[in-house]
DNA sequence: CTTGAAATCACCCGAAAGTGTGAGGGCTGA
DNA sequence: TCAGCCCTCACACTTTCGGGTGATTTCAAG
C-alpha cells in the first residue's frame, strides 16, 4: 500500500515535469516567430501564464487526489495490523470469529460459515473479547475497527 | 452544507482571479524594466511560466480540497445520508439509538445516556432492525456503516 | 518425550437482546 | 378537530450472548 502510493507520486511528478518541459520547449520555439511581431509580447506572456496556471491546476489536482489515501474504489484491499494481533496475543482462528461477528452474523451463523459447533465460535469469542477488553461483541467490533484489526 | 461549499468555491475563485490580475500588473509593470536589458526575456517568460504553473497548482490545491468530500484529515465531520434515511423512513431518535449502538454501548446503556426507559430504547432499536432489514444490532451497524448512516 | 499453545466441544446459568402487543401524550398539517 | 407521525413506556415471552469451568485432540517446540 506504501509503495503504491510512492509509486502513483512520483509516477505524477514525473508526468508533470515532463508537461513542463515539453511547454517550456514549445514555448522556446515559438518565441522567434512571436516576437518579431513586436507588440504580441504581452498576449504571449498573458497566454502562457494562463497556459501554466491551467496545467498547474490540472497537476495540483492530480497530485492532491493521488496523495489522498481514501480512494476507495481503487484499492480497498484490508490487511489487519499484526503487531496488534500479537500485543493483543489474538490467534488467526478468533480474528476468523471477529471478522464473521464483524459482518453481523450470528454465533451460530459463524459456527455454520467455519464448520464448527456453537460452543467453539462461543469460546473463541469470549477469548477475543477480554483480549480487546471487551465485554459486548459490538464493543470488541468497534475496538477491533479503531484498532485496524479488522476493515 | 450546500451554500457553504458554494461560497467557499466562489471565495477560492475570487481569490484566484485576484492574484491572476495582481500578477498581471506586476508583469505588465516590471515588463518595461526586463526588456530594455535584451536577452532577459526567456529567463523571463520561464519564471513566468513557473509561477504560474506554482498559483495554478495551489489553486487547484484550494479548489479541489472544497469541492472534494473526502479530505479525511482535516474535516472528519461526519453527516449521515438524508436521501437513504428519508428512504427507509428512519427517524431522528432511532438514528440517535443506532448511533450508540455502533459504539458498542448496551441498550441499558444508551437507555442511560439518552435519558429513556430501557424499554423505549428496545423499541428504536426495533424499529431500527426492520427498516434496515437486520435481525441482529452488529448487523444493523453493518448495514448503516455501508449505507453511509453512521461513522 | 514432555510441555504448552491452539483448536475443538460440552454444560450450566444469568444477563442481554429481540419480538409482539398495547397504550398514552405531543405536535402538525389537512 | 382529527388523522398521522413520533416519542415514550410497559409487560410477557423467546432467543441469543457471554462467563465459567472442564475436557480432548493435535501439533510443534523444547
Amino acid at each position: 500500500m506504501f509503495s503504491a502510493v510512492s509509486k502513483s507520486w512520483w509516477a505524477n511528478i514525473l508526468l508533470y515535469g515532463l508537461s513542463l518541459g515539453l511547454l517550456l520547449a514549445a514555448l522556446q520555439f515559438s518565441q522567434y516567430r512571436l516576437l518579431t511581431q513586436g507588440n504580441a509580447e504581452k498576449w504571449y506572456i498573458g497566454l502562457v501564464a494562463a497556459l501554466f496556471a491551467a496545467i498547474g491546476i490540472w497537476a495540483g489536482k492530480k497530485l492532491i487526489q493521488k496523495n489522498d489515501p481514501q480512494p476507495a474504489f481503487i484499492v480497498p484491499e484490508f490487511r489487519p495490523k499484526e503487531e496488534v494481533l500479537e500485543r493483543l496475543g489474538i490467534t488467526p482462528r478468533e480474528l476468523e470469529v471477529l471478522e464473521q461477528m464483524a459482518l453481523g452474523l450470528s454465533n451460530q451463523e459463524i459456527a455454520d460459515k467455519l464448520f464448527v459447533s456453537l460452543n467453539t465460535v462461543k469460546t473463541h469469542s469470549s477469548n477475543v473479547f477480554s483480549k480487546l477488553g471487551a465485554i459486548r461483541r459490538t464493543q470488541a467490533i468497534q475496538r477491533a475497527k479503531e484498532m485496524g484489526l479488522i476493515a
